[in-house]
RNA sequence: GGUCCCAUCGUCUAGUGGUUAGGACACUGCCCUCUCAAGGCAGAUGCACGGGUUCGAAUCCCGUUGGGACUACCA
């Protein structure tokens, strides 16, 4: 255990924003990377902000990620550690006895019912642990409010009488506060105390370089376990922004992250966040991923798209069928949320057929060919080596490549053009319903190009 | 406007005076193939610009340009 404490303070917004993820990221290696304390502080003293929900968003968030604090309130309205409370909008005491020292010491006055901190008029140095040495003139500026005129504190005030209070060691955040560290240092010497070490990380824009504000795409952690991304691929590629292990890979296990993070390493140039990059890093992991644990899942996001019925019993009667279904188009795909699209024809019968590939595929000739395969699939074995062998063998007698036969097959049993393997469709689905299937565009699409001529 | 930060392929990055400037995503072509992915192979694309320093600069210095942040009695 080493004395290092970091925090991360993110103020209630009604959601986490990826930046803020990527920052709490950052904190929480570092703590696990030097055995010390990670700390989540809530700045709620924005009342107007201040909601439940927004609190619980960032629990939400930060859990979701895999991320876990040592101190700080915990979701299920517990606390740990000593330094509490952790919630600003409950230290209102403590802040205004600071205030009162800063006034009774006279480093601060009474403005027209405010109170202002007596700034030094100096140039003051930020050591930044990634930016180097960053001057500041101060000797110009005015000097700072630190309680309003209602006698609430102000952000500078609190952030660093909770970081004193609190022991903080390191303060790792984002670059939008760099150019307020200066007013931090002068408040922490006015206090008597040593400010912590200063570590800048720099921010995540969109991927045309705009600011990423709450509306954007992908700003809110919560969209990505909704569009069915993986937490272990999310937290992979925030640790690409600003970061890297210095040696070609892209995939990174958290536990080679925190053995090998450390601040110095850390980037100084803003990164722009691109969606493309992290759906392959979830592909990679989605891959990786077990049958088992893709189950519920999968359950989860094929019932919110409707695909399964609420009641369905992924573990029920059609336990084998649901998983056998899973497991071909788990293969094909890099992202559970493209399994409502992939999987609903499995579902129903009741599915649209692609109207290019049926323009394409189901010609005269392509469904006299899938009447002859229909009839020859009545009798042999139903499996994966057999249906394989049927089709290539019927092309060869007709001196034909097997794509005749597939693509037919595979508009009438799906509706699509695209799929998991043909067979292993086949084989899942089963002969019933194949056969339903096929007699059922048969019928639909002879009758139509028999009104069309 | 002022202050501060930043600048290697479209994007994320490796690179800290001498490299054919490497990797990854995306992109293009080919192979494989029942489609789509995956995989394999090949390819295109980059040191923002201008001055220095140096025998030698992506690397150091200055300027320009461009991007970003801050500039609240928000956090």
């Amino acid at each position: 255990m080493s004395n290092v404490r970091v925090r991360f303070a993110p103020s209630p917004t009604g959601m986490l924003h990826i930046g803020s993820a990527r920052t709490a990221l950052f904190n929480w290696l570092y703590a696990r990377h030097t055995g010390g304390t990670f700390i989540l502080r809530i700045e709620d003293t924005d009342a107007a902000r201040n909601t439940p929900q927004a609190v619980a968003a960032i629990f939400a968030g930060l859990q979701w990620l895999g991320i876990d604090w040592d101190e700080g309130p915990m979701a299920d309205g517990t606390t740990r550690g000593d330094k509490g409370p952790y919630f600003q909008s409950q230290r209102r005491a403590i802040y205004d006895s600071y205030v009162q020292k800063l006034l009774s010491s006279g480093k601060a006055y009474e403005f027209e019912g405010a109170i202002k901190f007596r700034t030094p008029k100096e140039i003051i140095t930020v050591p930044d642990v990634i930016c180097g040495d960053v001057q500041f003139d101060r000797t110009q500026e005015a000097d700072l409010v630190i309680a309003r005129k209602d006698g609430s504190p102000v952000f500078h005030l609190t952030n660093v009488v909770d970081d004193l209070e609190m022991g903080i060691t390191h303060v790792i955040r984002g670059e939008d506060h760099l150019s307020n560290t200066s007013k931090h240092i002068a408040l922490f010497r006015a206090l008597g105390a040593e400010p912590p070490k200063y570590a800048h990380i720099p921010l995540i824009l969109n991927r045309d370089g705009s600011k990423m504000s709450k509306r954007n795409e992908g700003a809110a952690v919560a969209e990505y376990p909704a569009r069915g991304y993986l937490p272990e691929a999310v937290m992979n590629y925030l640790c690409l922004l600003g970061w890297s292990p210095k040696d070609n890979r892209e995939i990174i296990t958290m536990q080679e992250v925190i053995e090998k993070f450390d601040l110095p390493q850390v980037n100084r140039a803003n990164a722009r966040f691109d969606m493309d990059k992290l759906f392959w890093i979830n592909g990679m992991y989605f891959s990786e991923m077990s049958l088992e644990d893709t189950v519920p899942l999968a359950e989860k996001i094929l019932k919110e798209a409707k695909v399964l019925p609420a009641d369905f019993d992924v573990n029920g009667e059609d336990r084998n069928y649901f998983r056998a279904a899973l497991a071909i188009v788990k293969e094909k795909i890099k992202l559970a949320g493209e399994l409502p699209e992939w999987m609903s024809f499995f579902f129903t019968d009741e599915f649209s057929y692609e109207e290019k590939a049926v323009a394409k595929v189901f010609t005269p000739e392509g469904l006299k060919l899938l009447k002859q395969l229909r009839d020859d699939l009545t009798e042999a074995p139903f499996d994966v080596v057999n249906l394989e062998l049927r089709v290539k063998s019927l092309a060869a007698a007709l001196g034909l490549k097997s794509g005749a036969f597939v693509h037919p097959v595979r508009l009438a049993v799906s509706g699509r053009s695209v799929g998991p393997s043909l067979y292993h469709m086949l084989e899942v689905m089963g002969r019933d319903r194949v056969l339903r299937r096929i007699d059922k565009a048969l019928e639909r699409f002879s009758k139509a190009q028999a009104a069309a001529v």
